[in-house]
DNA sequence: GCGACAG
DNA sequence: ATCTTGTCGC
């Protein structure tokens, strides 16, 4: 037990929220799929308006609320969740992943796809290459290369899992595209239905 | 004081 | 986050 995780997870929720654009009409997506073959099994959604703006740091606030509300409508309870944002690469080591695992119990953690505040070197050219994400001469998670030659995502520990596994599992989930599978889907999801969702009512 | 700044 | 078409390439 090096870990928080109990052991090999088997099941991932990844989530995201879309917004639309000129209102606060928002739709936030929980997906659960299969680690093994980084598939989806089951998704909920929820419709929103959001109240709180956006400020760098304070994302959490923003979002958790909706993602809170589409994990509750998984038919079933994810052994991991993957967030889109940061978990402890935060100025204040407390990122929308560390939110939602402290909040749900569960492991967590969050893979970014711009850096913050945090600063790291170019990591090697081929998949699964990684350099230490740094903020001042603190390591607060990693630069990592999911698919060879492409941008790096920016992985950090949010709850109960180790930045190792949490690197281990985003490689595993990520096997054809930048962003892994879990995150990837709900901004897809999200996103399609923001787009099919009625302004307003029916 | 100014710029940068997850999504 | 979102506004946005086609195009080049595997």
């Amino acid at each position: 037990m090096r870990s928080g995780l109990p052991g090999a997870p088997q099941t991932v929720a990844g989530l995201d929220v879309s917004y639309e654009v000129g209102s606060d009409r928002v739709v936030a997506a929980a997906v659960l799929l299969d680690v093994a073959t980084a598939r989806v099994r089951e998704s909920a959604l929820v419709v929103g308006k959001v109240t709180v703006p956006y400020v760098p740091g304070l994302l959490a606030f923003r979002e958790v609320p909706f993602l809170l509300a589409a994990l509750e409508r998984l038919p079933v309870s994810p052994d991991v969740l993957v967030c889109d944002g940061y978990g402890i690469a935060h100025p204040r080591r407390f990122g929308l992943a560390c939110h939602l695992g402290v909040l749900t119990g569960l492991p967590a953690f969050g893979v970014a796809k711009t850096a913050f505040t945090a600063r790291f070197d170019e990591p090697e050219r081929a998949r699964g290459a990684w350099t230490p994400l740094l903020d001042g001469d603190e390591t607060v998670g990693r630069a990592l290369r999911t698919q060879a030659g492409v941008k790096p995502v920016f992985v950090s520990v949010g709850h109960r899992v180790g930045l190792a596994e949490a690197s281990d599992l985003t490689i595993a989930l990520a096997p054809r595209y930048r962003i892994p599978e879990p995150t990837r889907q709900a901004d897809l999801l999200s996103r399609a239905a923001l787009r099919e969702s009625p302004p307003t009512t029916g």
